[in-house]
DNA sequence: CCACTGACGAGTG
DNA sequence: GCACTCGCCAGTG
């Protein structure tokens, strides 16, 4: 972020409102943060974090609850999950989190 | 300015 | 569930 657009540190700023122990879906992202239809912006956003610890990227995950494939890297996915396990976070046996129980619901 | 790309989502068949 | 299309918009050449 830093010299990011107001969209991307509109969208930064919903990331870090992510509680522990949950997750939350890139439209989910995109929509608390006022562009509604806008995830793929959300996902090239935190692509372009890089390897900023400030946010918590590794709480977003895709509507299907499995974390989505970059085009660079691939330690990044195995990254997310281990740090989503550290959490509390379950992965079912397809390597899905069930959005039923993690998916994060804001109560305002 | 134009074309293309990209951690995506929702709708349709 | 799978394949396809369209909408989003910042970054790059």
């Amino acid at each position: 972020m830093r010299n990011a657009s107001p969209t991307y540190r509109a969208i930064y700023r919903t990331v870090k409102r992510i509680p522990k122990g949950k997750v939350a879906t890139y439209g989910q992202v995109a929509t608390l943060s006022g562009l509604p239809g806008a995830a793929r912006q959300v996902g090239y956003a935190l692509h372009a974090l890089k390897k900023d610890n400030s946010v918590p990227w590794h709480r977003v995950v895709n509507v299907r609850g499995a974390i989505s494939k970059r085009s660079s890297g691939r330690s990044a996915e195995v990254d997310q999950r281990l740090l989503l396990e550290a959490e509390g976070v379950e992965f079912n046996v397809a390597g899905r989190i069930p959005l039923a129980r993690f998916c994060w619901t804001p109560s305002s």
